[in-house]
DNA sequence: AACAAGACCTGCATGC
DNA sequence: TGCATGCAGGTCTTGT
């Protein structure tokens, strides 16, 4: 569910309801998530004051005073819910902070895919889950020529490339369909030789795509939603994810889906190449 | 070294 | 109604 899109449309929902607030109380339910919740997860956390909520590649980083951080990744089926009140939880919440307002974040996660961790923030960037991450596609310094710097000499296919998080982060299965779609580049490409005209297309989508699912609230095909529960609507905006069979809005072709590296990729032959 | 395949987990849609 | 199969937004490890 949630890639770069939906984790920042995440963080932006939650940022002024959980920032700067005092944790009273904290619980897991379940720590069997991706890797274990650590013993001492909530002794560490109850206590120390919520400073700010970053978002590097699909984590989000909330920063805690006395130098820690809390480093939440959502998996695919991962929720963090903001409710102004305590609520009761219920199946599949793993575990819950209460703040001093008495408004309580809770995570839910039905396919436990998901990771919650802490670091101390002063060793944040090495930590091994961030330490080989890309660039973020949302930066100035993300252009074609940067991509195509990272492209060199491999025989690996466009979609591939562009859902490595070593090489830009935050691109998942939907975003990659997406943006090659927009920039007219087939998934199944050879990222060798690609001209840089080409190249800055493909950056330039990439772009874009995230920006407008960022503007539209993410995607919600069945589960994802902001800190309060809210849908998101760019799936309505799909030019290709999902949408086999039907006709491609650029040129009317009928959308194909293919298996590409174990996953389902979308691509219109009309006017992908 | 690069790449595909499998593993992790639950729920849901589909077909018999 | 039940049961079996395949599929789902992401990593991470194993095997070729």
């Amino acid at each position: 569910m949630p890639e770069l899109p939906e984790v920042e449309v995440l963080r932006r929902s939650l940022e002024p309801l959980c920032c700067g607030r005092r944790i009273d109380r904290a619980e897991v339910l379940e720590p069997r998530l991706r890797e274990p919740v650590a013993p001492d997860f909530a002794q560490v956390l109850t206590g120390r004051s919520t400073e700010a909520l970053e978002r590097r590649a699909k984590y989000l980083l909330l920063h805690l005073s006395d130098r820690m951080t809390l480093m939440v990744h959502l998996g695919m089926s991962g929720r963090l819910l903001w409710t102004a009140q305590g609520e009761e939880t219920r199946k599949h919440d793993h575990w819950y902070l209460k703040l001093d307002d008495g408004s309580q974040l809770t995570y839910r996660d039905i396919r436990r895919f998901g990771l919650a961790r802490l670091v101390p923030t002063p060793g944040l960037a090495r930590d091994d889950k961030l330490r080989h991450l890309g660039i973020e596609p949302l930066s100035a310094e993300f252009d074609g020529a940067w991509l195509r710097g990272r492209a060199d000499g491999r025989r690996r296919r466009m979609k591939e490339f562009l859902m490595d998080q070593t090489v830009v982060v935050g691109v998942g299965n939907i975003y990659a369909s997406e943006a090659l779609h927009c920039a007219g580049v087939h998934p199944r490409r050879k990222v060798s030789r690609t001209a840089p005209a080409t190249w800055d297309r493909v950056a330039e989508a990439v772009r874009v795509t995230l920006e407008r699912a960022i503007d539209a609230g993410g995607s919600t095909l069945n589960d994802f939603r902001n800190g309060l529960g809210d849908r998101g609507y760019f799936q309505v905006e799909h030019a290709v994810y999902d949408r086999s069979g039907e006709p491609c809005r650029r040129c009317g072709a009928s959308i194909r889906r293919a298996v590409q590296g174990g996953r389902s990729t979308f691509y219109c032959p009309g006017c992908q190449h």
